[in-house]
DNA sequence: CAGTGAGCGAGCTTCCGCTTGACTT
């Protein structure tokens, strides 16, 4: 029998660290929590102080009995349990289950899975952190009192088996809200003028700086360009620089994989905890931007093999997101030589979008020429505008972009030819079309993810989760929903006659989009009302029932 | 007389966050 038993929360993490410590040392898992508050009842002892009720739950019972055994028979149990609140609580419930004394017991912590980590940490053991376990137990306490009070509010005032919570509930009012937004909003009309003028062999783009918001304006423009002349009054050279994004978390990268590879965040979720427990990628629930040593001395070698020392750009990228506690790496491949993994094209799709996200992280930024070349129309006074964009140096951009969330048409600005100032121009055509304004997005699943993360709502164990839960109480539901036909003014002018169309086109069409139930409203708008801010301070002050 | 239906009462649902399988479909 070891003389050492480790704990950690994951098996996969434990098989990786049994590797690093030899044969002193036993290393198991308690598959996360191994107890918790019982699943019916409240449960807490409300008027004693909120004591809690704790039980070893169903599924945990087996593993508990073994690793009460293994822990008797060790000289030292290590609880290395996730450097974060909950990974805290998870030890000192081990130690309660398990009946550990201190004497026999030591508290370990890394945040990254290597060799050298892992032994730097059995070197610095410490206590348990009282404070940090009594933070997690307000958080199981407040979660399970708002649920388990409100839910039963629900059954008995709209319908049996509706649920309300802390992260559930705001989930769904950000879709509602934004519905209603949507719903209010006015769309106005403005006309967007665009030119295609000659130069040599080639065609420039450029578009008015101004935007008419009567047809007569745009029509009384265009009727002016017919005799005006066009000549280049300036042309500005800017040198820019595009930089890669920070390596992958949890969140980024349910929103990358939606919007490059069309998966749901359950999807991308179970496929990269098979890629997980192949031993491709580090661990897939993380709020954490870091990456380890070993992982950047990994990117750089490949970089510098694949690309050229030029490209290599090593960096540590530091947390944008507020709640964050980063007790893991960030998601990237175990091994940065392996370009490819995964069983299947969905594994393989998602294992390459990792490594070219952190491989491009640790890379150049890609340098750029921008170019602002501004037109003058005789006899008045907007001006045409025209932008174009060099790459000088591709950096990251060698292997990979960010998707984006933007709808709008594409102004894809490629090379301009070559232009003095004063050149004088001729058009090939110009037009002024009638555009409309955008009512704000509705969610996708992993934009509301994003939304969540930046209210500080929800963990990355549970964005996944939270989605799948207010579609099954039918709160929220994902769609398609087809267009509809709309008609526009389109303004035209070539060879010195102006051509006037009515046009359709299609408008509105919407694909996996998070819409809001009559019943996602109802309840929002009940939750809302009695218990807003102003609902709660009302049903305090009057000790009203409901 | 047999079948129907109104009315009553009991029991169920539910939170968030940490982990995987064990189940169906």
């Amino acid at each position: 029998m070891a003389k050492n038993l480790v704990i950690v929360e994951s098996p996969a993490k434990a098989k990786t660290i049994e590797g690093f410590l030899g044969k002193e040392y036993t290393v198991k898992s308690s598959f996360g929590h191994v107890r918790d508050l019982p699943d019916k009842g409240i449960s807490i002892d409300i008027e004693n102080g909120f004591k809690p009720n704790y039980v070893v739950s169903d599924d945990k019972k087996k593993i508990v009995d073994e690793l009460k055994k293994l822990s008797k028979a060790a000289d030292m149990v290590w609880l290395a349990t996730d450097e974060d609140r909950e990974g805290e609580a998870i030890s000192w419930h081990l130690k309660e289950a398990l009946n550990l004394d201190d004497k026999h017991t030591k508290r370990i912590t890394f945040n990254e899975i290597t060799k050298t980590a892992i032994q730097k940490a059995i070197t610095k053991p410490r206590t348990i952190d009282i404070d940090l376990v009594n933070a997690q137990q307000a958080r199981r306490v407040l979660d399970r009192l708002v649920g388990f009070e409100l839910s039963p509010v629900l059954w008995k005032k709209v319908k049996p088996s509706l649920s309300a919570g802390r992260v559930q509930s705001v989930a769904v009012r950000l879709i509602v809200e934004r519905e209603r937004e949507i719903n209010n909003f006015q769309s106005t009309s403005f006309y967007k003028t665009v030119a295609l003028f000659k130069v040599g062999s080639s065609v420039m783009k450029a578009e008015l700086n101004k935007r008419f918001a009567k047809h007569e304006d745009a029509l009384a423009f265009v009727e002016a360009c017919k005799k005006a002349a066009f000549s280049i009054e300036d042309l500005v050279k800017k040198p820019g620089k595009k930089s890669p994004s920070a390596p992958f978390t949890t969140s980024t990268l349910q929103q990358e994989a939606s919007r490059k590879l069309g998966f749901s965040v359950a999807r991308t979720m179970s496929v990269a905890q098979k890629l997980y427990e192949a031993g491709h990628i580090t661990y897939m629930r993380t709020d954490s931007v870091n990456l380890s040593e070993t992982a950047l001395n990994g990117a750089k070698e490949e970089i510098t093999k694949s690309f050229g020392a030029n490209y290599s750009n090593t960096k540590q990228y530091t947390t944008k997101s507020k709640g964050a506690q980063e007790a893991h790496e960030a998601i990237r491949p175990t091994y940065m030589n392996n370009h490819e993994a995964g069983n299947d094209a969905a594994e393989q799709r998602l294992y390459d979008l990792i490594w070219k996200r952190t491989i491009a992280s640790q890379m150049a930024d890609a340098l750029l020429e921008r170019t602002t070349v501004t037109i003058d129309v005789s006899g008045r006074n907007e001006k045409f505008i025209a932008e174009g964009e060099v790459i000088k140096f591709d950096g990251f951009l060698k292997v990979y972009m960010e998707g984006t969330d933007d709808e709008t048409d594409d102004n894809t600005e490629g090379m301009l030819p070559p232009l003095k100032v004063g050149e004088k121009l001729n058009y090939n055509e110009i037009s002024s079309t009638q555009r409309f304004t955008h009512h704000p997005p509705r969610y996708t699943e992993a934009s509301l993810v994003k939304k969540l993360e930046e209210l500080g709502i929800g963990r990355p164990s549970t964005y996944a989760p939270t989605i799948s839960t207010v579609q099954k109480r039918n709160y929220v539901v994902k769609e398609d929903r087809e267009g509809k036909k709309r008609q526009y003014d389109n303004i035209l002018l070539t060879n010195g006659a102006i051509k006037e169309e009515k046009k359709e086109e299609n408008t509105g069409a919407e694909k996996s989009k998070l819409f809001p139930t009559d019943i996602g409203m109802l309840v929002t708008d009940f939750l809302v009302q009695h218990f807003g801010y102003y609902g709660l301070w009302f049903h305090g002050k009057r000790r009203k029932r409901i």
